[in-house]
DNA sequence: TTGTTTTATTCAAACGTTTGTTTGAACTTT
DNA sequence: AAAGTTCAAACAAACGTTTGAATAAAACAA
């Protein structure tokens, strides 16, 4: 374990602060207080509030990048069902940390920290490189049609989720879900998108135009 | 007019820092600065930083509900153009105002301001209207299927133009455009994801399963 | 037109808070 | 005894906003 407990109270605290005020927006002493700690704790451990920010990307992206490489080398799945199991992932990982994902969103859009973009487009990177191994795998078997902009794809799933995911509200209300528990709303929108993901997806791999 | 030359170069000012930093990022002497202009017009204008953030969004959201509205009832369209259009519309307005999308984008993750969140929440609701009453008028002529989220198809037009708009760099890189000039490129990839989103569009509303 | 009064704008300076970070002594754990 | 941890207090810097005097523009009376 890379990190203390102390040490991943205070990574949490900042993640839930950063999400909800954005990295400008909490002080470190907000953060100190929602972790039960004093404001010169976060110096101590991580240098600075810039450094924590890094922490808490570490923290939640380690282990995605091998996740992704074992889905893409899984002999037992067709590449159908490598593609749907990407979307599975994309969907379960942006749902199960809402956090995160609104903080990701918001520095994704011009992130002030050159290391963060770093860190972001390392991601982008990785993700595009396997979608793009996957579908010219499936179009040299056949299964899927020859012309896939392998961007606006993947464009189309990340943006679509968060998307869904931040105005999971208005969802909810244009369904008449509001009497429904958070725990199964959350459970039933996800799988209403993710089959809605695959839904479109297999259009956009073999509907020729 | 409703605001002065010198109004409007602080509400520009302010549009711009507010993307590039974010809205607690953005300082009011930046601001200033940027407009160049003293600091305390911006109270004596406006009264406060986050009143001169509203004038930013009343600025970009009015007469965008009568174009919606003018779209709806156009008779000179059938209701596929009529999506058409809404795509155009959307793509068009992403695209030219990049400043206030990213603004967008990071007050709709979550807006601490509920008058900001007010605002967006009424757009997307008028928006939701409109959809949906062009797909149901779609369905009552047997031009579209009946199963038809209309949260979700929007989630993805609004969604996934941001998600490319966001990684217009990284779509650059990839397709090999580099050495397109800006304006060029721009064009590009308006077109590109316009004709992208009408096809998907086109799939969703027609392709059954 | 004239001079005068009123209103609107501009600006440097200052206001009181809050910011991220550091300090040095006290306390725990090795 | 040594190293690691905690904390209230203090640090300078930056924050949004206000002030009050100076300037410009507009309105008005002669």
């Amino acid at each position: 374990m890379e990190y203390t407990k102390k040490q991943m109270t205070i990574i949490e605290a900042a993640e839930k602060l950063f999400a909800e005020k954005g990295f400008e927006g909490a002080s470190v002493r907000d953060i100190a207080h929602e972790a039960n700690t004093n404001v010169s704790m976060i110096s101590y451990y991580f240098g600075s509030k810039e450094k924590l920010m890094e922490a808490v990307f570490d923290r939640r992206m380690e282990g995605s990048r091998a996740q992704l490489e074992a889905l893409y080398y899984d002999q037992s799945l067709t590449t159908f069902q490598k593609i749907y199991a990407l979307i599975d992932a994309y969907v379960g990982k942006l749902t199960s940390q809402p956090y995160f994902n609104k903080i990701w969103m918001r520095e994704q859009v011009e992130s002030q920290s050159c290391v963060i973009a770093d860190k972001i487009e390392g991601v982008r990177e990785r993700n595009f490189a396997v979608i793009n191994r996957i579908v010219k795998d499936g179009q040299e078997l056949g299964e899927f049609k020859h012309e896939i902009d392998c961007s606006l794809m993947m464009a189309l799933l990340i943006g679509t989720t968060n998307q869904v995911l931040n105005n999971a509200k208005h969802y909810r209300r244009k369904h008449d879900l509001e009497k429904m528990s958070d725990d199964d709303f959350r459970t039933h929108l996800k799988e209403t998108l993710t089959s809605y993901l695959k839904t479109v997806f297999k259009a956009l791999l073999t509907y020729e135009a």
